[in-house]
DNA sequence: CCTTACGTTGACGTTAACGTCAAGACACGG
DNA sequence: CCGTGTCTTGACGTTAACGTCAACGTAAGG
């Protein structure tokens, strides 16, 4: 009996755009953008073959995306998971974007809230002039 | 002594996109998209005067845009507060789409719930490396 | 009257994030 | 051997959201 570690899994680019609903187009972008990192393999190193690394970034630049941060930026980020800087002024220059990242998403939630309440707002005053007219 | 009403102000082009810190240009192309809607004064209807509706519209807009919706979204957005259906049916299509807009708006909000929290679980990471290293 | 400030309408330029061909390599079933 | 499917690399097209002139009008101050 196995201790740990199933499958390592691998995607082909079919596969990866197949589960994120995304297109082969969109995967060859993010990559020329040095968002994702596939292997080569087969002749000549001619096809991409994806790693789980690159299955969860994808996950993040999708997220990201939703969340509509330019892809640069996403890329930035999600590189601050991935390099675990052993120095200490590298960490310290890392904790302070994490920072700027706080700010900026707590600001995100706010406008979100914020939109979400006036919503619920408009929405009673729906239901109350519909009650009205029946 | 007067029971409400405060001054009933109004901005020219130059103050909205002061106050908003936004550039003349962008206000003129929410207008072309429909968003905003100023008065025009002056001779031949030259020159534009935004009230207290375009103020209350290009707050919202912004907003919008800060969440990452396109602009026609925000349009029908926040046409949604302004116009005041009196019919049942277009009650219950502004009910139908109030509820969309909420879904995706929930989904944002977990979206970046998960990003604050990987964000300061990363964060705790960093300061356990520093403590290490001091 | 001349400059300066503020405003106007085109109209073309730019960036981001892909979409959309076109043309070709490679493997596999029939 | 031939078509079908999957993949590759260009390379040009497109949309959104403005930026950036250019050219002009008007009102105010000196």
């Amino acid at each position: 009996m196995p201790l740990m570690s199933r499958t390592p899994r691998t995607w082909t680019i079919a596969e990866l755009a197949d589960e994120f609903d995304v297109t082969h187009r969109a995967l060859r972008h993010y990559e020329q953008l040095g968002l994702l990192g596939p292997e080569r393999v087969g002749p000549g190193g001619s096809r991409r073959l994806y790693h789980r690394r690159d299955h969860i970034r994808l996950a993040l630049i999708l997220r990201g995306r939703r969340l509509g941060f330019p892809l640069d930026e996403i890329r930035t980020i999600i590189d601050m998971y991935d390099d675990q800087p052993g120095e200490a002024g590298q960490l310290r220059y890392l904790l302070d974007q994490i920072g700027h990242r706080r700010v900026d998403l707590e600001r995100r939630r706010q406008d979100i809230e914020q939109s979400l309440a006036e919503l619920e707002d408009l929405e009673q005053r729906c239901r109350a002039d519909l009650d009205r007219m029946a």
